[in-house]
DNA sequence: GGGCCCGCAGGG
DNA sequence: CCCTGCGGGCCC
């Protein structure tokens, strides 16, 4: 059975269904959300003049079908997770439990506390539902009209906890559409609870579950084909170097030396390395933040101290059928190559990962460990292990503060000696750094550092939209240019 | 233990 | 928007 979607107009006043801009006298206002409504496309429209006044639209009232809401950013689920947020009456591990819940598709036994009754709902002014609802900076929620009334008598302190805000606050205040539709599913009939949750592609990192989670288009269980949970550390994803206590908020830790995790989603959500299946993390043009030892190119040797690393490309994982699982072109500088070689050239820190495929006497027995940093002394171009095909090869050297996890390699020198290396007799493009090193060890001090840190992050947060990300990027490019230009720093080759 | 398949995330 | 990519559960 089709159901014909009810739908508002635009921002432009275009009524969605007709097509028209129908004039102001044919058109309805939600006392709730404030959408503009054609009346002439309404299924039910309102019978008196009085009742106009306080019309709910058919989103609001939930009079309508079942369907999803269309033309809405938010969900069903993210606003039932915003829900679960202003919920005063939940701890922090409570709240992260029902919002795993919702995600897994597990209901729970008091759902009602979200309902229409919910204290978050009402207006701090007038006690009564919220309508047209607006919330202060400190958190509080107000009708629009009782806001407003509220600020003409140049009120600029909150009604329900006198916070101060400023007056700019006041003139730019918004309807929280989130919470039109936290309130729009709060009054919805049991039987909407009861609907399979309308699952969204994109979920802003703070309503992420801790735990990694499976999306409504993942047939299959397990971590592979799970969609990530919340990152908990606040470096930007081209985070370079350790990652200290400053970063992690919630521990005040950071990521140690020996950390170890079970799998790459929690090593990824630690913020050690990003991608969850990739082994390099890196941009060309920035530097690489992270590297994987794990199985996959024999021609990597792990001496601990000391890595020889191979590039990626011209294979794929292993067991996938997609590709072939040998090489079978050569490996160019370009891509998470070129991102190693840039860091190579310019000193930077790299992160080191080591996973328990690559068994050695330097991998953990099980799942991933951060070994801490390394620095790239040189790289190049050999033939692999088929004897036919260029690969990219690196040679990664320990430069860390903390002891290494493991015991075996007992020698103390800082800085660690370079191996002899039989192969770069035949390399071919050979790259060694041309900038005194970024991260290097200071005598003085006793320590590895930063000497000078690469230019400003290309990406700034974890928890950007892809549109917002998008619309970021071009400024956050003409930033770095200027900062470039300025300081006469950063990755430029 | 190897093959198969799925699907996420992100670079370009 | 396309395609890659050192995961990982499960089946044989």
């Amino acid at each position: 059975m089709a159901i014909v979607a009810q739908l508002p107009c635009d921002n432009n006043d275009v009524c969605m269904k007709c097509k028209v801009t129908p004039p102001s006298e044919e058109c309805l206002t939600c006392v709730t959300c404030a959408t503009l409504w054609h009346v002439e496309c309404l299924s039910c429209p309102p019978q008196s003049l009085a009742s106009t006044a306080q019309w709910k639209c058919p989103d609001c009232s939930g009079e309508i079908d079942l369907a999803p809401v269309t033309g809405s950013d938010e969900s069903g689920l993210v606003a039932a997770i915003h829900a679960i947020e202003a919920d005063q009456s939940l701890t922090e591990s409570e709240k992260a439990k029902k919002r795993q819940e919702l995600l897994s598709g597990k209901g729970t036994d008091d759902d009602e506390k979200t309902n229409g009754d919910n204290e978050n709902f009402k207006c701090g002014i007038c006690f009564g539902d919220l309508s047209k609802p607006v919330s202060t900076p400190c958190g509080h929620n107000f009708c629009l009209d009782c806001f407003n009334g509220w600020v003409k008598k140049n009120k600029y302190t909150c009604g329900t906890c006198r916070t101060k805000f400023a007056q700019t606050v006041a003139n730019n205040i918004r309807i929280n559409l989130t919470l039109v539709s936290a309130i729009r599913l709060s009054t919805l009939p049991e039987r909407a609870s009861a609907a399979p949750p309308q699952i969204q592609h994109y979920i802003r990192n703070e309503d992420r579950p801790d735990e990694a989670y499976r999306t409504d288009r993942a047939k299959k269980t397990g971590d592979a084909n799970a969609a990530s949970g919340r990152i908990f550390v606040t470096t930007a994803p081209d985070h370079m170097g350790p990652i200290t206590a400053e970063y992690d908020p919630e521990r005040n830790r950071g990521v140690l030396v020996g950390d170890w995790w079970k799998g790459r989603q929690k090593c990824r959500q630690w913020g050690a390395h990003f991608p969850l299946v990739p082994g390099i993390a890196g941009q060309s043009k920035y530097g690489a933040q992270s590297v994987v030892l794990a199985a996959g190119y024999k021609d990597d040797v792990d001496n601990g101290d000391y890595i020889l690393y191979t590039g990626s490309g011209g294979r794929d994982l292993s067991g996938n059928k997609r590709t072939c699982k040998v090489q079978s072109w050569d490996q160019t500088f370009t891509k998470s190559n070129a991102a190693l070689q840039l860091s190579c050239r310019m000193g930077y820190p790299v992160r080191v990962i080591r996973s328990h495929k690559k068994k050695n006497a330097y991998a953990p027995e099980k799942g991933v460990r951060y070994d801490g940093i390394y620095r790239i002394e040189k790289c190049w171009r050999s033939i692999g292990e088929q004897g036919v095909f260029k690969m990219c090869r690196y040679l990664f050297v320990r430069c860390d503060n903390e002891p290494a996890p493991w015991t075996s390699d007992a020698h103390g020198d800082l800085p660690r000696p370079l191996p002899h290396i039989p192969e770069l007799k035949n390399a071919v493009d050979l790259y060694e750094r041309e900038e005194s090193p970024s991260w290097d060890f200071d005598e003085a001090e006793g320590r590895w550092k930063w000497v000078k840190a690469p230019s400003a992050s290309v990406k700034r947060v974890h928890d950007m939209h892809p549109k917002e990300r998008k619309m970021r990027k071009k400024s956050a490019e003409a930033d770095k240019k200027k900062l470039l230009k300025g300081l006469h720093i950063g990755p430029q080759i």
